[in-house]
This record gives C-alpha cells, sequence and structure tokens, in this order.
DNA sequence: CCACTCGTATACGGTTCCGTACACAGAGGC
DNA sequence: GCCTCTGTGTACGGAACCGTATACGAGTGG
C-alpha cells in the first residue's frame, strides 16, 4: 500500500482543535484542509462525509476522556480520594482535553446523540467522585450531593467570568475543595 | 412618521430565541427574517450589519438579566437569603433567560468582548450571593468560597449529564443547596 | 519496468449566507 | 388628494462551503 500522507487521525485531530476554538460550526472541511496545507481533494477519500468527521472526533475525545485517563489513574494507583484528584488533573488541566470537553458540553445542548456520549463520559467520572467522597463521608445522600457539587464546580469554574476582589479564583477554588471534599487541602 | 412593521425590536427577539437554540452561529440574518415572515429586505434599515444585531441583542439580555431581574427582586423585598434565591429563580428557571444565559457562557470563552459584558452580569450576580451568604457566615473567605460554589452549581449543573441512580437530579441539588448554603432547604 | 493503489490538486454545480441597490406601497401630515 | 417617510420585495455580486468527478504523480508489488 501506499504511504498514508495525510490519514484519518490527522484530519480528527485538527478537527479536534477547530471543535476546541470554535465550537462544531467552526469544523469545516475547506477550512481544516487549508490548516493542513492540502486541499480537500483526499478528505473524501477517509470520510464519507463532515458528518462522518464529528463522529470519529467524538469517538476519539471520549476515548482519550474515560479509557485513556482512567488507565493513568489506575496505573498510578494511590487512595480513591487522589485517584479522583488526579483523573480531575489529568481531564480540566490539560491544554487538550479542557477546552474541547468544555465545547462538547455546550453542543450536547443542542445534538441529542452528543448528549448521550456525554452521559456515557460524566457518569464514570461521577463514579470516581462517588469512590472518592465515600470514602470519607457515611450518608449516601450526601456522597451524592457533594459529588455533583465537586462536579459543577469543576466545569462550571470554566463558565464563570465574575471576579473574586483581591482574591484570586485560585484561591477561592482552593477554599471551595476544602468545603466540598472535606477538611484537608490534599494538593494543587 | 410611518407605522413601524418589523422594528428593531422584534429582530433582536427573533435573534435571541436563534441565539438560544444554535447559538451564535445560528443567528443568520435571512434566517431570521424567513421566521418573522419578511424577506432582510428592511433589515438594514434598522441595523448597519450583523454585527449591530448582535450588539443589540448582548444590550437587551445584559439590561434584562441585570437591571430587570433586580428591579423586581427589590420591588418584593425580603431578607437577603430569599432575595439572593429569588433572583437565581428569575433567571435561571426562566424558560427564556436561560438558555440565552447558557449560549452567552460558551459564546464568551471566543469573544472577549461578550466575556466583558458577561464578567459585568455575573460580578452582580456574586454581590447578591455574597450578601446572602455573609448574612450566616463570619469568615469571608468561606463567604467568596460557598458564593462561587453556589454560582457554579447554578450554571454547572446545566452543562453536566450525569445521572444519579434512583435519585432525580432535583433531589440531589436540594440537598446540594443545604450544603453550599447553610442549614434548611428554604423553598422550591 | 509496468501496472496499480492511494492521496492529491483542480474544477464544477449547488446551497447558504452577507451586504447593496432600487423600485414599490401604504400610512401619516398637510 | 398629494408628498414623504419607511418598511418591503426583488435582484445582484461576492464569499464560504459541501460533495462529486476526474486526472496527476509518487510509491509499491510483481
Amino acid at each position: 500500500m501506499g504511504v498514508v500522507r495525510t490519514p484519518r487521525e490527522r484530519w480528527v485531530e485538527q478537527g479536534l482543535r477547530a471543535l476546541a476554538t470554535g465550537g462544531p460550526d467552526a469544523v469545516r472541511v475547506e477550512a481544516l484542509a487549508k490548516e493542513l496545507g492540502v486541499t480537500k481533494g483526499g478528505f473524501y477519500g477517509a470520510f464519507a462525509d463532515r458528518e462522518a468527521l464529528l463522529e470519529a472526533m467524538l469517538d476519539t475525545w471520549e476515548r482519550e476522556s474515560t479509557d485513556d485517563v482512567l488507565a493513568r489513574v489506575e496505573r498510578e494507583g494511590g487512595d480513591p480520594a487522589s485517584r479522583a484528584v488526579r483523573a480531575g488533573v489529568l481531564t480540566f488541566s490539560s491544554d487538550r482535553l479542557l477546552p474541547i470537553d468544555l465545547a462538547v458540553r455546550d453542543w450536547a445542548r443542542r445534538d441529542p446523540a452528543v448528549a448521550g456520549r456525554l452521559r456515557r463520559v460524566d457518569d464514570r467520572r461521577m463514579d470516581l467522585l462517588r469512590e472518592a467522597i465515600g470514602a470519607t463521608c457515611p450518608d449516601p445522600d450526601e456522597v451524592e450531593a457533594r459529588s455533583l457539587i465537586a462536579f459543577c464546580v469543576a466545569i462550571g469554574e470554566h463558565f464563570l467570568a465574575a471576579g473574586h476582589g483581591d482574591r484570586t479564583r485560585a484561591q477561592v477554588l482552593a477554599r471551595a475543595a476544602e468545603l466540598v471534599l472535606g477538611r484537608a487541602p490534599r494538593d494543587r
């Protein structure tokens, strides 16, 4: 077979970059081609149409956000709380994954299929949180409530524009983490 | 002067509807005209261009989200906590304002001018939260942290797809509100 | 060295937009 | 009734895209 010059993967990669910075509407075949330094000529050999690219993008996002992250977390081990924090850091402190995640969240509000994928991803993340918080909190209802709060703060923080006077966002977040997760500020 | 047939306001209204359901990219002059049952002929008499419509839309959103809501809240009175809750209900339980708010939040991630407007709006909302939570919590750092958490939950909840097993989202949120705001579940 | 494969460039038809130009019609004011 | 003002319909030029068709060209396997 001939050498693969612009494989599916590169289109997906560039598509995710466009999604992260401009939302789903910014994922345009001709624009991606220009960014990759080629024309759209070869695109339709790798994908049936634009929709197929969006599907493939969501596939890799879903895998990277769940399997890949969880595999790293499990490999590194630790108690439930530090595993959950590690997973959060891996996805929400990633210059790559975070903007994609936020874009997918907004996308999911309009596209039921995307909402279904996001639901699968979020359910696995919530499991981690339940496990972490459940290790120190006996009341299952409170575990669920605290997990929801923690998740909402991790996400909502990026959609909030308010300032905090003299304090930095990071400082306020550190205090918030103490309140939600339990006692001591574990790390970062 | 002649009777106003399709005034600026109607274009703005329809534009906000499009923004709420499809994001800024869905605000298209010709599409709005079709939805209004006219052609775009008269649009460019009321607005210089599409950008001017977007500005006008943000103007009314900002006014409705702050002045209008706060005016109603102040008129109805009550203690700081119930005023904050009332303001939250007025904006985040509104079929009209909520979807626009969420769309603006995602928009703000890409457009600095929109981010500036959102910052002004969110700052005023945070002031309400600080006042409400400060009434029962003495530590200013904790007040700031709890206010941030409350705001993040109010917003983030709508960007979260996870389920809660047997519980409903409303049940978990009720418990979360108790945890964040203090003790008793005040209302709704 | 000759097919054959596979990504590529180029060209084309169709659609959806934006913004402009211009002529038309109907509701006041006089 | 006449004039003007203003929102409207229609038409046009240009741009950005999608998806298809087709020919080129550089590797690869025989």
